[in-house]
DNA sequence: TTGTAAGCGTTATCAG
DNA sequence: CTGATAACGCTTACAA
C-alpha cells in the first residue's frame, strides 16, 4: 500500500483544517454549509476515500458486527446472512461473516478474528459454542446474541425459536387427517436445536393423547441421507407410522426418497412434514408440507438484539422470539386404513424403481 | 470500545519493549526464543488480541481481499465464497464479502467499502461492472480479477470459463443419441456470460452441420420461471425440438416442469441438459444431465490470481481458465421417431397434471 | 464555526 | 537481539 491519499491532502485542497474535513464528512452540523461544500468538492476531485482502519482507531468504534454461522453452503444460512447484512448496512454497520464449518477449532478462530477486528457485537447463529469463547467475548463487554441458547444475561441476548408452535400445528394437521401413529426423524441429539425440536414433538403427541413409543423416534444427521436412513428404520417396524415429521427439510426429503424406494407413495401411503421451509421444499414432487422458520426474520432480530444493547448503554440482553408456522403443501394427506404396502405400486411408471420425489 | 488492552500492557507484563512484543507475535526470527516465550506467556495471561486496525495502519497492509458477488442467495455463489475464503485464510488473508444484489448502485457502494477498508485486491465475480468503478480500483493499484470479462491488463486478471468445451460435449452427446433439432434456452442477452454460452451453442451446432434456426433459441431470465416460459415457446413451435440445452440449471429445471405440464416426459420425449451443476440438479427426477462448472475452482483461481500479482511485485495480470464438462445423468435419452405428444400420458398417476420433475 | 494537537494501537527504522 | 520513537490516518477535546 503506497502512501494513502489522506485527509490532510483533502484539507489542503479545500483550504481548511483536517478537523473540518472530518467533521464535514461525518455530517456534523457544526460546519458552515459553504465550508462543507468546499470540502466535498475536494473529496470528489481527489476521489478520496477515508481509511476505515484509521477511522476505527481514532474513534474507538469499528462500526462492525460479527456474524458467525456454520457453513454458508448450508441452505439455511444465506437468507439469514443477507437480511442481517441488509439491516446492518441500513444502520451504518458492516457485517463480518465467518464460518465455523461445524468445527469447534474454527469457532475459536472465528472469535479471535472478531476480537482482533474489534467488532462491537457478535451474532452466533450456530449451535457449537463453548463457555470459554463466550467468556472471551463478554468479558470484553461485547454484546452477543445467540440462537436458541438458553439464558439471557448481562449483555447476552437470545433468539428463541418457538418450535413447539409450528410442531403443534403440524400435529394438529396430521391428527385431523386421521393419523395416529406418527414418526419423528430426529436430528443428532448432540445438537441443541435438534433436541428442542424432538421434545416439542413429544410434548405435542402427548397433548393429543398419543402414547409415546420410543421406536417411532429415529435419529439421523440433518441431511438427506440422515432422513433416508432413519426412515428405513421406521418403515421396517412391525407397525410403521402413517405419517412422519422431520427435524429439518433435508431429512424430510430423504424420507420421501426412502418411502418411494419402498414402493410407497407420498402422501397417499405416508404423509411427510418437514421443518425450516427451505426453497428446495417447494420444488420436490409432491411439494413438501413443512414448518416455516423465517431465516430473514432471524437475521433481522439478531441485528436488532445487538443494536439495542449497543445504542442504549446500560441495556441488558433481551429475549426475542421467532414463531414457526405450518405451511401445508402436497406431502400430507388423509390416513388410509387400507393395507398400504404395495397398494399403489402398479401406478409407478415401468422401469422406475423410486417414486419421483424431488 | 473502552480503552483497549494494548501491546504496551503486554510489553510491561513480559518485561520487554512494545517492539519486541510485536516482533515476537509476528514470528520474526530475530527474537531470542526465551524472550519470545515470555512474550507469549504474557499474551496468554492477559488474553491479548492485537488490534487489527492498528496493525493495518502501522504496517500499511490490510491483509484483506475483497470478494464481490451478486447475491449470496443465488446457489451459484456459496461454494465460490467458501473456497475463496478457505484459500485466503490459508495464506493469512481475510475476505471481505459484499453483494451487489444485481444493482449497479450497490456495486458502487461495494467498491467504496473495499476502498475504505484498503483491501489489497478485489475479485469481482459478478457481471455488472462499469468502467468507472474499475478505474477507481486500478488507479489505486489494486489488483482485480474478473470472471469472464475480456482483457487482461496491468494488474487486471481474468478467469475465462471454457463454456464451449462443455457445451461441445453436450452437443456431441445429444447428437450421438440421435437428436438433430436442439433448442437452446438462452439467458438474458444483456448478461455477458449468457451471451457467451449462446454463441458457444451456436458454434457447436454449426460444427455438427446443423442449420441454425433462430426460433430454436429462446431467451429468458436465469431462473425456473425463465426456463418454463422459454420452453413453452419452444414446445409451441410447429416442429418442436427433441432436445434442449439451457443456459443454467434453474432454467433447465423450469424446462422439465413445462415439458411435464404438456404431458411429455423427460427424457423419453424430450431430452434436457442444464448448465452449472448446482446441487439441486441431482435431486430432480429425473436427475439432470448438466455441464459442470466448478465454483470452488473459480474461487480458488480468483484468489490465486490476486495472490500472484500481490506477492511478486511487478506482476502483470494473467488469464486463467476453468474448464466445463458434461455430467451425464438421467434427463437425456435417445431420440424417438414416434409421435411424441401424449404417448405417455396414460402413465401419469391419476390426478396429477404435471410430471414429477423435482 | 474552525483550528491545533493529543491520542488511538500497531509497525518499522534506526541505534545500541 | 532489543529498545526508543517516528510514522500511519483519523477523531475529538480544547481553544480560539
Amino acid at each position: 500500500m503506497e502512501k494513502d491519499l489522506n485527509i490532510e491532502l483533502v484539507a489542503r485542497k479545500a483550504g481548511v483544517s483536517t478537523a473540518t474535513v472530518s467533521r464535514a464528512m461525518n455530517g456534523l452540523d457544526c460546519v458552515r454549509p459553504e465550508t462543507a461544500k468546499r470540502v466535498w468538492e475536494a473529496v470528489r476531485a481527489l476521489q478520496y476515500y477515508p481509511n476505515a482502519h484509521a477511522r476505527t482507531l481514532g474513534s474507538g468504534r469499528s462500526r462492525t458486527l460479527g456474524l458467525i454461522i456454520s457453513d454458508i453452503c448450508n441452505p439455511f444460512f444465506p437468507d439469514l446472512v443477507k437480511s442481517f447484512e441488509a439491516v446492518a448496512m441500513e444502520r451504518g454497520y458492516e457485517a463480518l461473516l465467518t464460518n465455523t464449518n461445524y468445527d469447534p477449532k474454527r469457532m475459536k478462530s472465528c472469535v479471535r478474528r472478531m476480537l482482533e477486528r474489534r467488532v462491537e457485537g457478535v451474532a452466533i447463529m450456530t449451535s457449537e459454542m463453548d463457555k470459554e469463547m463466550l467468556e472471551e467475548l463478554s468479558s470484553r463487554g461485547v454484546p452477543v446474541v445467540f440462537l436458541d441458547a438458553g439464558k439471557v444475561e448481562n449483555r447476552i441476548s437470545n433468539i428463541r425459536v418457538r418450535y413447539s408452535q409450528g410442531i403443534g400445528e403440524a400435529l394438529d394437521h396430521l391428527y385431523a387427517l386421521g393419523h395416529r401413529r406418527i414418526g419423528f426423524l430426529s436430528g443428532p441429539s448432540n445438537l441443541g436445536s435438534a433436541r428442542t425440536r424432538r421434545s416439542a414433538f413429544l410434548k405435542g403427541i402427548r397433548k393429543h393423547g398419543i402414547a409415546e413409543e420410543p421406536e417411532l423416534v429415529q435419529e439421523g444427521v440433518h441431511r438427506i441421507e440422515g432422513g433416508e436412513a432413519a426412515t428405513e428404520r421406521l418403515l421396517a417396524l412391525a407397525r410403521p407410522p402413517s405419517a412422519l415429521l422431520a427435524s429439518n427439510d433435508l431429512m424430510a426429503i430423504g424420507a420421501m426418497r426412502a418411502i418411494g424406494r419402498h414402493g410407497l407413495r407420498v402422501p397417499e401411503d405416508v404423509s411427510v412434514v418437514g421443518f425450516d421451509d427451505i426453497e428446495l421444499g417447494q420444488l420436490t414432487v409432491p411439494a413438501l408440507t413443512t414448518i416455516r422458520l423465517s431465516r430473514s426474520e432471524l437475521g433481522e432480530k439478531a441485528f436488532r438484539a445487538l443494536f439495542r444493547v449497543l445504542e442504549s448503554e446500560k441495556e441488558k440482553g433481551a429475549e426475542y422470539t421467532v414463531e414457526t408456522h405450518l405451511v401445508i403443501r402436497q406431502s400430507t394427506g388423509p390416513f388410509k386404513h387400507a393395507t398400504r404396502r404395495g397398494s399403489s405400486r402398479s401406478l409407478l411408471p415401468p422401469g422406475r424403481k423410486t417414486l419421483p420425489i424431488g
